[in-house]
DNA sequence: ATTTTATTTATAATAATTATAACCTAATTT
DNA sequence: AAATTAGGTTATAATTATTATAAATAAAAT
């Protein structure tokens, strides 16, 4: 975890940009809970704990702040919300997600799954590929398991 | 296009909804307008030409029923607003999105190449995809040539 | 030590969306 | 046909997420 704060602390100053005691506290929740995908309002209500005196705004900065230096992804599944989700270390790529529409639990994917539609895309449309967003809708394992469950 | 609107009509009544004109006109203006990512509010000022006297609720109300319907899809390219997209006629799945970070444009890419991503998904990690949600985001064709004439 | 600059707090403003109440209309029942 | 009912709509208010602003604070530079 120190390590991975660390690493942080200088990917800011190489932008000339510090580690603030808010920021830091707010990149210590977004590693504590790195399996969730906490939304703004979330995130604040956790730094709350470790720093009270900070403000909403602060860590809509922050997570913008983060979020230019790839340190953080923003995502946005559809609910009005975004959400803030931690770069793996020496991820390239942004991960994908698997959003269950039963239970609404969302499962993270590391793989890349996608380079063989990105040379397609590249190749056929001619359109060079920096990113992408990638979330699958449907019935995760458990939910499928308990439906069969509910039928015998 | 009368056609469509017929199509879409039936679709309303066999769940027992009606296409009132507030609802036709809403769906005439994504008709004329199926190549844009229209937002709610864009939707709203072009009905309005249409029937003057329609609320911006009732459009929210009805993209809202068309996305249940799964007439149109609604999207978030993460600038805030939700965008509405007639899905096309047949199609099972929803189509992806080639979106430009120099100019902003968005191509559309009714290809389905999913399949064999969905296909991994479902058999590595037992999860029953329903649908998808795929953009990616880089340059597009026009703005990579207008960087290369740039720099000549 | 003083000036400059970055950052934060608290608060207000904005923008998107949703809820509510009153009204209207078309269909259904009497 | 008149009365009733339910669905749909308008206008408005409320809510929610996010961003902007001004004043206060802290850190860095001179």
């Amino acid at each position: 975890m120190e390590h991975r704060i660390e690493r942080i602390k200088k990917q800011l100053h190489s932008q000339s940009y510090k580690l603030t005691p808010q920021r830091e506290a707010t990149v210590r929740v977004l590693l504590e809970r790195e399996e969730d995908h906490l939304s703004a309002e979330d995130v604040y209500l956790l730094v709350k704990e470790k720093a009270p005196e900070i403000g909403l705004a602060t860590v809509y900065r922050t997570l913008e702040l983060l979020s230019e230096l790839k340190i953080v992804d923003k995502i946005n599944f559809g609910d009005g919300v975004s959400r803030y989700d931690l770069r793996k270390e020496g991820a390239k790529h942004f991960h994908h997600h698997l959003v269950c529409i039963e239970c609404g639990s969302v499962e993270e994917i590391e793989n890349d799954l996608l380079e063989d539609v990105e040379r397609i895309v590249q190749k056929d449309w001619g359109f060079q590929v920096k990113d992408h967003r990638l979330t699958f809708h449907g019935v995760c394992k458990q939910c499928q398991t308990a439906a069969v469950k509910a039928t015998e």
